[in-house]
DNA sequence: AAGAGGCAAGAGAGCGCTCTCTCACCGCGC
DNA sequence: GCGCGGTGAGAGAGCGCTCTCTTGCCTCTT
């Protein structure tokens, strides 16, 4: 019943404990005949070491923390972001025999217990993800000196080391596209104003537009469709003679979709709409969402990568770009 | 730098390592005055526990396995199903005080690597999330002796406590709807056939029908947007005068209907349809998805109860019923 | 008043592993 | 022929914690 232990393996293979850690863990300065003793004897036993006894030695875990820090709303919408991340670095990790330790603190306490767990040295590294400005968690994180990566620009007091992807860049894609259209009244749904993917989107937007000369309309979301058909009607209200909008996620496109069906407008006949990710939704809406195709799972593995080629302070951030995906929504 | 232990406290607080003990653990036998004492020396010098060292006499981890054995295709495609099932599980077992550790095997590389992490005792239990027939690994675990339980009624061979949904129910309500409808030729789009999910509700589809003693026109799917458009084509082909379909999942039924817009039939004028889970998305489409509602929190929830509570390997499953939504796509 | 009984705190033995240090033994050069 | 470096295996000291066992003290009973 009980589960055989290093001493039981090394009595089988008639050798001392130290040469069974070493034949285990790979050490070179081993006689081939007594690994093929002592590999034989862990066979045969079912050896399977003991992780709590050798992570109070080499002080390492194994384990990598994957923080979530978002409100309700949006993981549990029907966003693929989370999932496609947290599917990517777990299949990452999974090639680096690394565990992946998922914490998405949903309280003060929650946070309290995520800082507790890292400061315990319980894992290795942390991933942060979907940061918002109002934050303490990024800060405490670093201040225990575990390594910390972060996938998305952060926008907290606290600077990790970070991947993204080009998000002014894509909105500015975007919006030329749709002037290039000869749309003139270009509105926005932004994503939330305290998360990087929504500052830089808005940027984006109001960059171009500001050269050339023309007015900004935003409604602000939070990512969400919900969020996006409130700010559509929103948006229709403000200004009834809009002809396009931005929307900074293809989920809030979605539910400007709809918001703009509903008011009796023809997309893109009277108004154009192009969205953010490029999710698989967007191939499917009616009429089919020209969009920003952002690549969410490189992201994810280039964090990855960082955390485990030993964190760099002053790395410089690894950003990609995004491509113009045009479909027939504009 | 080095982090302060037992030791370090007690001698702090003057009294023995064993003591600082107690008064961590919350030991009831502890003089109030002496508990102070110690809590301040706790405080003063920052102290955390080591769990390394704790789990290594306790053979406890504090740690649950969520084993998600899913194909590429469906987590990678927007199923919000995943992110629900996982942010449901994280939500729960942390206020247990528990760790959620993500194993997604994707090869079978990854699912030794599983077993052994399992058998290894890293974790205290394991939840078992999107099984398949196939699948040996449900078995594999259950050998280990670690409590497991299984979100969704299993299919392998090897069968651990569960809950799920009626799916049976579900699927039935869905066409008994139709057929009140006054549909006549009612087809499906199944989910995979080595999931419970999809053979329950093919089940329930089969059962209605053959009760009125009409033809059952089915083509196979596997969750995903994508496969639901191709076996909508398909089914068109197979018999053009079809009136219905109930499609075994909401991503399905999205991708059907943009079938059904291309092959120039109304909805849900010329063919009715029916989705299965109630996702967000179900409430944006065009025209918005009648669907059969499924608590997959709930599930998740109950899940995570029976194995805090300590797997009782006879117990009955727990059923959730469903509920059918009515919409305008029938 | 003396022994029994109870309760709180300390002593110390591990949990299973890694890793340094030591030792034995080999071949080699001078 | 003797010492020397190099190589591979064993001995043993912890890593930080829990938990049993023991001890000491105080109260209660007869």
């Amino acid at each position: 019943m009980k589960r055989p232990t290093l001493e039981a393996v090394a009595a089988r293979a008639g050798v001392s404990r130290a040469t069974v850690s070493r034949v285990v863990n790979g050490s070179a300065t081993v006689n081939p005949q007594i690994r093929t003793v002592v590999l034989r004897a862990v066979e045969e036993l079912g050896y399977i070491p003991n992780s709590a006894a050798r992570s109070l030695v080499t002080q390492r875990t194994g384990s990598i923390g994957l923080v979530v820090s978002e409100p309700l709303a949006r993981v549990f919408s029907d966003d693929p972001f989370f999932s496609l991340v947290v599917r990517t670095v777990s299949q990452e990790l999974e090639a680096a025999d690394k565990q992946v330790v998922l914490m998405i603190p949903s309280s003060p306490a929650g946070q309290a217990r995520v800082e507790r767990y890292v400061a315990g040295r319980h894992v290795d590294g942390v991933i942060l993800l979907s940061q918002h400005g109002s934050d303490p968690l990024p800060a405490a994180l670093l201040r225990t000196g575990v390594p910390v990566v972060s996938h998305g620009r952060p926008v907290s007091a606290a600077k990790p080391p970070y991947c993204d992807v080009d998000n002014v860049g894509g909105a500015r894609a975007a919006v030329e596209h749709l002037l290039a259209r000869g749309r003139r009244r270009i509105a926005t749904i932004t994503g939330p104003l305290d998360m990087s993917a929504g500052l830089d989107r808005l940027a984006g937007y109001r960059e171009i537009l500001s050269g050339t000369g023309r007015r900004s309309l935003a409604a602000i979301g939070d990512f969400t469709r919900e969020s996006g058909a409130a700010a559509m009607d929103q948006l229709l209200e403000d200004d009834p003679g809009l002809d396009a909008v931005f929307a900074a996620s293809d989920l809030m496109a979605t539910g400007a979709l709809h918001s703009l069906r509903k008011a009796g407008r023809r997309v893109p006949d009277d108004v154009a709409v192009v969205g953010f990710d490029d999710i698989d939704a967007a191939r499917y809406t009616d009429p089919p969402l020209t969009t920003v195709r952002q690549p969410i799972a490189e992201v994810a593995r280039a964090v990855v990568r960082i955390l485990l080629a030993g964190v760099d302070d002053q790395a410089e951030p690894v950003i990609f770009p995004t491509e113009l995906v045009v479909r027939d929504s504009t």
